[in-house]
DNA sequence: ACCACAAATGTTAGCGTTAACAAACAGCGA
DNA sequence: TCGCTGTTTGTTAACGCTAACATTTGTGGT
């Protein structure tokens, strides 16, 4: 484990001293699945082709085994009082020895509540909307929830009902929805579901009926265009996101109106979250040389920024020297792009800790609290004064 | 909707055509979740605290406003044959006006499959995972099968014991295994488990009781080498991943061997997957100025790559004309690195419903094909002939 | 009209758990 | 010793579904 600092060690040989020798791996093999470990119950340990297992031993099993009655065993389970010690410990024992497992299935069944959340993930399958399912699992994960997930490509309404229709089939506790366009939201507000469903995403004026939560996008685009505007730009353009997303239209709204209050007029073009966008802004901007003055552009993700800062490179048109950069995100590479992005940073983890609180909440019939998160600046290098 | 081709549309106003207003949104609201659409249960309908919800409508309910047995309802439900079209229709209908919804906590309970897939992510939530991630929820999603989702920090062994515990408790009928670090192998392979597990990983030596699946990370290593060697480079740095991940010492093996083939002798660098360690060996390498030849880089992952483009961006030293860089994953941002990055891409899609496949393969008792997905190689702008 | 036979539908018995209640057991004062 | 507490354990009945079998209904040949 020499990665260690993550150091660059250098080596010896020709043209480069200490070079470390590689060390060799062996061969792929087939595989192998192992069975079970109750052994009381009696089964067959195939290695290679694994026969049907054994059904897994019931609680009247243990029970049996412990010489006392499968009520008894599910209280031990379910840690209820009033068990005595000796017999608490005789039933451990016996659960430990057949490998009992408790069959959710049945007690879902009988008690009505599945413990499961229903996460769907709307279109991309980029950064933030993964951090954020990370953390939501994570969150669940320590509420005893466990999480049932569904993807769907973007647009497509029938996915959508059948991702709904998976979750409630499964008997989910709640939804959470992963999601950033208009027609998905339109889509959900129409939607009549049992259970409480929360998007994670912007919210969209005019659907009253969808609960949201998300990063407070207009506040982060305030966020960037306030940096910008304390640099003494003035001169500043708004690459925002396609329209259909709703988030891009709040970061437009957010950046537009903290211009208009320092009375700034900016320019807008639209983009469409891809690097090649930013990239052809990037071009357009170098085509029309104006040597009179700085500009500052603030694009509405990391993705087109950094398109934008690779062809203002290729054109040879400084950064921030000539033009200042912001992004939107905060993705892990942005610290390193060329020069390294200043941009609005999310917090993804929170975000999603937040949504499954939020959503327990309405489980347990409680309000929900649907605060967004608020974002915050990186200053990194790709802005300076417009005085520069 | 103007977003379309993504170009970038100039606007009007002061130093600029054509700008494009703002439009304005409104503000957010407080949630409302609705309820169920089963009217004939006869339930309140709450807009907002949510009262409990009534009872979803069983298989019994169906039958008696059909007028027929439950039974039939049933066969219905699962598609048999023999049931006379006049009563499957008087039967659909009453599960459309009920909102019948099967219950399949039941089902799993009397059919002991529960449909289930687990899947185990393990430590980063990066692009290549992620990706994975999406494939298998979209193979199994196509064979009827919903996904189970846990996640776990890397390194941590108590998680990781648990979220099998997750699944096991959940009767998932596989598990897969998002994973590339070898501790966490190792500890797979000790484990018994009375379903299929399968990783999604590369296949390390001497662990043969684990099935593994992944892209092929040796020919893949040697796919990039081999696109230096033939553009005439000699003098060649592996900058390889943390040895505790398994691919990258995959890597860096497949890379030295198809060195060795052609008599070069590389160097090998420790990275550790983080930019910061490639901008390391950039700076590194800016600093032993070598006049006497070109040199060549293959990062052992995209991101190192970034950060080695970006040193070598700061100290003015060329690329591709002085150094070539090769990376790997060719993640999405990749083509707008600067330069462009050449990069050895992986399928993960494609790999994650390979992966599917096998271990519902190794379910139904079958051989499962674990033949590793093959990498390709994307030529871009970060590497040239070495005589440049 | 009647039987034979197939097609369509109905009945019954679990699946493994929890909830609700019932019983047995201990301890303790009279 | 008896009854009265409480504590600990056991019994029974769902939960909603499918599998297996039982029954009814329909069809065609005679």
């Amino acid at each position: 484990m020499l990665e260690g600092r993550g150091g660059a060690r250098a080596a010896e040989p020709p043209w480069w001293p200490g070079a470390v020798p590689a060390q060799s791996r062996r061969v792929l093999r087939y595989p192998e699945v192992l069975q079970g470990v109750h052994s009381g119950a009696g089964e067959h340990r195939g290695l290679n082709g694994m026969e049907k297992r054994n059904r897994r031993p019931s609680m009247a099993e243990v029970a049996q085994h412990a010489g006392v009655s499968h009520q008894t065993v599910s209280r031990v389970i379910n840690g209820f009082a009033g068990v005595r010690p000796q017999t608490k410990e005789r039933i451990e024992a016996a659960i430990a020895e057949l490998g009992y497992r408790r069959n959710n299935a049945a007690r879902t069944l009988v008690t009505r509540r599945s413990g499961l959340l229903g996460v769907i993930a709307a279109g991309s399958f980029l950064y933030g909307p993964t951090s954020t399912l990370a953390g939501i699992e994570e969150a669940a994960r320590h509420r005893s929830y466990t999480t049932l997930l569904a993807t769907i490509r973007e647009g497509a309404q029938q996915e959508f009902e059948n991702a709904i229709g998976v979750c409630l089939d499964r008997a989910v506790e709640a939804i959470v929805v992963i999601a950033a366009q208009e027609d998905v939201m339109r889509y959900l507000s129409s939607l009549s579901v049992d259970v409480p469903v929360i998007v994670v995403g912007p919210d969209p004026h005019e659907l009253p009926s969808l609960a949201t939560m998300s990063v407070d996008q207009n506040e982060g685009a305030r966020l960037a265009v306030r940096h910008l505007l304390e640099l003494g730009h003035r001169r500043i353009v708004l690459l925002s996101g396609p329209e259909r997303w709703v988030d891009a239209a709040q970061r437009t709204k957010g950046a537009v109106e903290e211009c208009a209050a320092a009375g700034v007029d900016p320019v807008v073009v639209h983009g469409d979250w891809t690097p090649a966008s930013g990239y052809r802004l990037g071009r357009e901007i170098a085509e029309r040389a104006e040597p009179e003055g700085a500009l500052a552009v603030f694009a509405a993700n990391d993705a087109m920024a950094l398109g934008l800062l690779s062809a203002l490179h290729e054109a040879r048109v400084e950064v921030p020297g000539r033009v200042s950069v912001v992004g939107f995100d905060d993705i892990p590479e942005a610290e390193f792009f060329t020069p390294s992005l200043t941009t609005v940073r999310q917090d993804f983890t929170e975000l999603g800790h937040r949504v499954v609180e939020a959503v327990m909440a309405e489980v347990d019939g409680q309000e929900a609290d649907l605060t967004p998160v608020p974002p915050t600046l990186s200053r990194r290098g790709s802005t300076a004064s417009a005085c520069g």
